[in-house]
DNA sequence: ACGCAGATGGAAAACGTTCTACAAAGTTCT
DNA sequence: AGAACTTTGTAGAACGTTTTCCATCTGCGT
């Protein structure tokens, strides 16, 4: 037989048939065994023999079966669930993620949890039964007694879930930090009156947090640091909500000179608000937001805001995804320090009447 | 033994090792291929058998092992590459076939593919190793020859690659139609001198064409049938480059009345042109887009563009897809009509001096 | 020469499904 | 009553890997 050139569709054999490790063992000359060890880099061949089989894999276009590799040992695949596919920084986790996972032999999944907990749980259970070698929860709307659950069958880590546990990895932006790094920017403006627009807590939140919450609490610490007392609404994280919170915060008697969105996205309704009744953004009043989603970047919106950096914190939970399915015991918390991004609206507080 | 309560992790026993289907048709004392017909709603089993099945699965919180069903029939698991993670409609299509995905068997893997065509390539087959049962590719930066390939395979649905092909199924947006809309749209307002900005065609486009060729190729056709020259610079789909093409084109002795940027992304780069040079929009200069991004709807922005609905899409895509997969042979061709939105940015054309 | 350790390669048993036969038991038709 | 189907359930062979032994070989010190 002479040497054949190499293929373009390694996936595929001129019969039709998947090109199996026992192919590339015939043609190489040895056993299944040998050539399992040299595609998985093993102890116990010699320089030899790893040469003479890589060779018959890349003539054959040999590509490792992943289910039957699944069966036995490794997946080689990590699964992504992220909440909200329309929020910017999960989708820059996960494509971290992805671009982080290119120099290994590991791939992604990655799936949307989808808008109920039941939901989320059955994503997650769906890449249990996929035999992901780990796991990566980014803002999981899921009790994490459950979490942990599942940790004790798959390495888990989870991003933007707050708080202290010994059973998975966690990734946070500390965004109380964030919170206050707002605070004090409005409190140097000469703010007195800012009103933060908040989602609710959740349910199952003791001793655990969600984004929202930890932002809220930031808040509030933050403003009686400044001997200010804190001013909370709330709102769902949308543009409606943060739109209607505005009206109804100008709508006060004494109205307050700023207003700190929990998110953009918020931050945007709140806009709107404020140029449909003639408030005239930052001279008349300082709308701050939280997340530097794209839009907020936009000359025309121009949004102050804080960046978590999707991009270190997905580097963060894959590192320590890795260094978990490698070994690791001990539980670990990364906590990345988000940034203030001061743009065009906020500005000194109106002079007081 | 008693009944054993439903247990919340049904991916582990309390041994630790996981459910089998063995465990499953011992405890309900048939077969296991009788599990087997009974989890595949496969025929030839009775009722009574089938019941006393599912109450097994109930008890034990049976999952089929993914892996180990790949190795043998369906891996029961669809891929969707998608192009860019930062492109709404894309997105939108892919969240689209993830929802369409819940009331089947099915699930989907959403991976992106990277900025090369050999890394997007390198996806598609880690996918094709997974034995995905079908394969979704969004806006394919590939060969379509390669893609054609790959079809032998597996069965592919491609988004938003135009052309004619008996090999897969294609769903596409008719962008010469939305290409049309925005034509006719300007010049019903009086513009006579019309820019488009777009991205240069790629290598392999022959017979096959990506978006921004089909909407220039649409632009030019339409704009010739109201008797016009089409005037077409090259811009890069970036903020930037839309932003460097509109000072360029304004500082031309004759500039033109609208620019038509490829895509909404551009379109805000010519927005921050116009608004530095203090060019009135509309006024002055009418900007319009295409893609309908989240960004084009803020009140700020306003921006008049096309709309291709990534959930009719989306939804098309999937159902393609699964009947393939039920076997039909034919190739199907699925295109979906886009929608002008008018927003703030177009206006009527300023008097000619 | 003799044993011994270390290195190298292979045989064979899993892993958890699906699926093709096929057997047994009913059912319908002559 | 017997033949010919139909229905229901089962045995058992795949599927393509990994991994645990085990056999052989090489080189070395006695």
């Amino acid at each position: 037989m002479t040497t054949q050139r190499q293929r373009l569709t390694p996936t595929a054999e001129p019969n039709g048939r998947r090109v199996t490790i026992l192919d590339v063992a015939t043609r190489a000359g040895v056993s299944p065994s040998a050539v399992s060890k040299v595609v998985r880099n093993a102890y116990g061949v010699s320089p030899a023999m790893r040469s003479r089989v890589r060779a018959a894999i890349d003539d054959l276009g040999y590509r490792p079966h992943a289910g039957a590799r699944a069966m036995r040992g490794r997946s080689y695949s990590i699964g992504v669930v992220v909440t909200d596919v329309g929020s910017p920084f999960q989708i820059d986790v996960a494509h971290r993620i992805a671009v982080g996972l290119e120099s290994t032999p590991y791939q992604e999944s990655i799936t949307s949890g989808g808008t109920s907990a039941a939901q989320y749980r059955s994503r997650i259970d769906a890449l249990v039964d996929r035999q992901v070698d780990g796991l990566v929860l980014v803002a999981p709307w899921i009790d994490p007694a459950e979490v942990a659950e599942i940790a004790a069958t798959v390495p888990v880590v989870t991003v933007a879930l707050h708080g202290t546990t010994t059973d998975f990895d966690m990734v946070v932006d500390d965004e109380e930090l964030g919170a206050r790094l707002v605070v004090n920017h409005l409190v140097e403006l000469g703010h007195r009156r800012i009103t933060l627009t908040s989602m609710p807590s959740l349910d199952w939140e003791e001793g655990f947090r969600l984004s929202h919450t930890a932002r809220r609490d930031g808040f509030e610490r933050a403003v009686r640091a400044h001997g200010l007392e804190p001013d909370v609404m709330d709102a769902w994280y949308s543009e409606d909500a943060g739109y209607a919170a505005t009206l109804a915060a100008l709508d006060r008697p004494q109205p307050p000179t700023a207003i700190f969105a929990g998110a953009d996205i918020a931050a945007l309704g709140a806009l709107r608000a404020a140029d449909e009744r003639g408030v005239h953004v930052p001279d008349d009043l300082t709308i701050v937001g939280y997340d530097n989603i794209f839009a907020a970047s936009i000359p025309r919106v121009s949004l102050t805001t804080v960046d978590a950096s999707g991009a270190v914190t997905g580097d963060a939970a894959l590192r320590l995804l890795l260094e978990r399915i490698e070994g690791r015991e001990q539980s670990v918390q990364y906590v990345v320090a988000p940034q203030l991004v001061v743009r065009g609206t906020s500005g000194p507080a109106p002079a007081s009447r």
